[in-house]
DNA sequence: CAGTATACTTTGATTATTCAAAATTGGAAG
DNA sequence: CTTCCAATTTTGAATAATCAAAGTATACTG
């Protein structure tokens, strides 16, 4: 059985993978991810190989090994199914749950996996829109716009946050820009890295700007 | 924050002093409850001691400190509740919920917590008839008779069974001797170390007989 | 190409938990 | 009392995960 801190390292590899799209990831990343010191972060990686879960190459960096890929995408179903659980059954708040999940995701069996599987109705995606691994260790290739890059004067539908900071989530949350929100991009400004946006639910319909690297957080596709 | 080891510990030491009586767990009997050698478990107690969850007297034994107890009712709380909610909203197999609430109850955050307590109505007994301690640590302390000892030939409910081996209670619900189910002693013989039930609700209203000892396990009330 | 900064790896140590096996002790049996 | 046994405690060692700090390589800079 892997420990809890095996499954930790190979969902953040897998994770980081994700962001840059080079196949290895260096072990300063890795420890900054872990938060823990380079010197711990190269041990662990270095028991990682021998147990075949990540190709490790001194100097380059980490990558998972097929195994490690599908230990990595089970613990993520399992927190992305925790997350949903949470929110949809427990009535935990949206911006909260990822810090629970993140103990709870090493604590449950596949029976029980299955059963909160079961009583959601085999969802697709957790509440931040990320997408839920199947059992067998699939995840259906997202390809969506943000609101950094989608069509001006265009309504879109968000459908994924990028980002689990509870202190982002609560604003996120504050800004009505929840996954399903419609909003539409008005204008961008490359120079003032600015993106002005209208909210549609929004009673007030008020504007909203975000920089940049904040609208790219939010990932949209037509309505 | 107290470790996974140290919780499980605690609650061990906790429900043993339920069964003895006396004061003090000796050393040998906890480590078989804990499956660990002796030797361990003298260190661990001592370091237990040292961090005032429990008194440990050489030779004699431990008991816990009123912090101690305190910390094994928080984390029973959190097994019943855990077990209540795998059973109720999950649907999982009452048999089959212990061992699962055993690695679960260690994972959950007091904010977690509280969401099942509510969602579940504040209840005051989980799957088994235990009682479910308060977030304050108090537990009604319960005084039932068992199958061996309520009088015969009356009509009483089964409130609590005191075993939580999966086979055990695989046999239980089998032959509907569960928590609420009606029966009636009909038959005691010491010599046969034997007793005679009948099911109320049993279609079958089948005969059913106990050793003495697995009768004991069942906890009755009036119905 | 030499010199240095940065990133990485190694080394030596620490904490938590465990085991096996040797040493001890407290009382039971003679 | 002495002897012995069973229950304990002690000792020495192992594993997992971590850190601090020293050493080494890579790459950048002039």
């Amino acid at each position: 059985m892997a420990s809890k801190t095996i499954e930790n390292y190979l969902k953040r590899i897998y994770l980081a993978r994700q962001e840059a799209r080079g196949k290895f990831i260096p072990m300063g990343r890795l420890a900054n991810l872990m938060e823990v010191t380079p010197g711990t972060a190269t041990t662990m990686v270095k028991a990682l190989a021998e147990a075949h879960l990540v190709g490790y190459e001194p100097r380059r960096g980490v990558k998972l090994s097929r195994a490690g890929e599908h230990l990595a995408l089970h613990v993520l179903r399992r927190h992305r199914l925790v997350e949903l659980l949470l929110v949809r059954v427990l009535k935990l708040d949206w911006s909260q749950v990822h810090e629970e999940a993140e103990e709870i995701e090493h604590a449950i069996s596949e029976r029980v996996l299955e059963a909160i599987d079961r009583l959601l109705g085999r969802p697709v995606a957790d509440p931040h829109g990320d997408p839920i691994p199947t059992a067998g260790g699939k995840v259906h290739p997202q390809r969506f716009a943000s609101l950094a890059t989608c069509p001006l004067d265009r309504p879109v539908r968000i459908v994924r946050i990028l980002d689990q900071e509870p202190n982002f989530l609560r604003f996120v949350d504050q800004c009505g820009l929840t996954p399903t929100a419609i909003v539409r991009v008005q204008q961008r400004d490359p120079l003032a890295d600015a993106v002005r946006l209208r909210i549609a639910k929004d009673k007030s319909s008020r504007h909203r700007v975000l920089s940049g690297g904040v609208a790219a957080r939010f990932l949209v596709r037509d309505p």
